[in-house]
DNA sequence: AAATTATATGTAATCGCTTACATAAATTAA
DNA sequence: TTAATTTATGTAAGCGATTACATATAATTT
């Protein structure tokens, strides 16, 4: 009672002069519990500052209350708002989100999935789907509902949360196709263990191998997160003999690397050269000039995601992918060509 | 064995023919367990994909491996380095973190202590001191480790990873004194919750009252994290009869949101008005002009948090705080006056 | 070879909570 | 008033791991 031992059921219930069985239910379901020794509870649980052992009550009940979310990397602010819009829809449904970072590296995703699962997690929250089979295989060993955000395929094989980032970067690059471009350049970063890069390179194939004449030269960076290595890679581009009038960067941070490597050699944008970015973050609208991109809605996707393993959760076993729309935001970056 | 079901140390004891005993050695403490059974049990586990139930290990064993961190949003981008640091270190010690976010609100805040303990949290990372007494109360009743960053005064009345904010603050805005300015206004978010932009705010007053002649405009805005509501703000001092020269914010999304206000008004920074922020996240050095700051360690921060909560979960009792040291970084957005 | 010690494994109690079932008390119906 | 029903509470059996202790086996010493 003193000194950090933790009061346990049995000390709430001695001091309320009831059973182990009504201060559980008292916990659980007040409403099975008379106004009067509801009372009582309520005051022994407050003067003993009892908060309930979570290992006592997941291994007797079998349920959590407990979800897992598995990110790249928390420095990058693309995933904080959509994540942050996630844990709040769980914590209004009264679910504690656990997370943890993988690096982008899938040996340590499965770890961090077997430690989530380890700590009870009724459901997880991935990103992507570029994971090796195995990964899945024991996810679907476990029965563990998950749920993929920031990308969206039709294939059906899992539940998606996100977007076409195909479709997306082909729309973007069709404006700038009709904007006259047709050098086109693109830096991306590592396609290895993503595929939303991926989706997107593929996207802007797409729209490029639609026009007559129109040319992609593929560059790519060392990082995905990197804007000094983005400023390298346009340095690189800038070399070239045949210079491309515009710019693709796989997402909003290598853009902007692009761009203050181009004041640094006084090309300006979009004067020189356009750029464009991906995902909309708050920088866009801060860089100068400010970033044509594609816009991202990653707090309806975090809360969709969320909606959604609820009521997996619940036991609801007829859910559908769910796609969100993108835009194109046309900013300063782009410009008509020539 | 199939669909879901999940495998406890009995399927693994009968499927390697020993006992539970063992097989907890092994997962425990391999090197107690003889060569040739350690191939056997092993190789059960990977069969059936086994991972521990952290409910009946918990309580079994009474040790988590699990630490908390309630941090005020994710969303911020200030959280985020730190917070990364912070779990690398515990994960390289085979701890998981658990993350939640209280919205800046005590009351949440306690709540997510209660919960993160219930859970197992052996030492738990606090953002700031701006806390009630009760909070605190219930973490030294509990006796549960904890240490605050973000923050460092010398009052001894908690273990401190972090920085002076005052003293960071009195430094940079002597700079900006011995540049000439006289005229300074302050344009900071609520200091209700946030001992962080309090101390800031108490700092840059105690440099200003040094010099004769200068003059403190302290003008609140309603928010520390949004851009618009700073840009009012500085709409506002514009205003003023009497303009300042310089505008010091409380941090750099403030100071981004004065920046962007005042291109809206065609006035320059900083030819017509100095700006300062605070924090030197990446925006800082994106921005036109760059910004002036105060840079924050916040890597190391994260780290040296997480060494320290390990000591102290190692039985470790004679830890002192940690001072990080900050310096003030100068950029175009600050010069001389007149 | 017997005695001693070290090593490996097994048995079973335990951790803190929930919940099926049993029982008691209160309410309603007959 | 008694029987039937509803409501509130208590008893005690697990949930899935760990670990003290006991026991068996192997290695070492005498």
């Amino acid at each position: 009672m003193f000194e950090g031992s933790k009061p346990k059921v049995d000390d709430v219930a001695r001091l309320a002069g009831v059973s182990t069985a009504t201060v559980s239910r008292f916990l659980n379901t007040p409403e099975r519990v008379s106004e009067k020794t509801r009372k009582k509870v309520g005051a022994a649980v407050e003067e003993l500052g009892y908060t309930p052992n979570f290992g006592g009550r997941y291994l007797a009940s079998q349920t959590s209350r407990t979800m897992g979310a598995i990110i790249p990397t928390m420095e990058n602010a693309i995933f904080a708002k959509g994540i942050q819009a996630f844990q709040e829809v769980l914590a209004d449904a009264g679910i504690t989100l656990l997370i943890s970072t993988s690096s982008y590296d899938h040996e340590q995703e499965f770890e961090n999935i077997r430690t989530l699962i380890g700590q009870g997690a009724e459901g997880l929250l991935l990103i992507g789907t570029a994971r090796p089979q195995s990964t899945y295989d024991f996810l679907a060993r476990r029965n563990i509902p998950y749920v993929i955000a920031w990308n969206h395929r039709w294939d059906g094989k899992h539940l998606y949360v996100g977007f076409d980032n195909h479709a997306a970067m082909r729309e973007l690059t069709q404006t700038v196709l009709e904007m006259g471009h047709k050098d086109i350049a693109m830096i991306a970063g590592p396609t290895q263990f993503n595929d939303r890069i991926e989706d997107r390179i593929a996207g802007a194939k797409a729209a490029i191998e639609e026009v007559e004449g129109a040319q992609l030269i593929l560059k790519s960076c060392a990082s995905n997160y990197s804007p000094p290595l983005a400023g390298q890679a346009f340095a690189e581009l800038m070399q070239l003999n045949h210079k491309p009038s515009v710019i693709l960067c796989s997402n909003d941070v290598l853009a902007v690397g692009a761009i203050m490597q181009a004041r640094k050699m006084n090309i300006s944008v979009p004067e020189d050269i356009s750029i464009t970015g991906f995902d909309d973050i708050d920088i866009a609208e801060i860089v100068t000039p400010t970033l044509t991109t594609v816009h991202v809605p990653h707090g309806r996707m975090g809360q969709a995601a969320a909606g959604l393993l609820l009521k997996m959760r619940a036991g609801d076993t007829n859910n559908k992918s769910i796609k969100l729309s993108t835009n194109t935001v046309l900013r300063e970056s782009l410009r008509h060509y020539p």
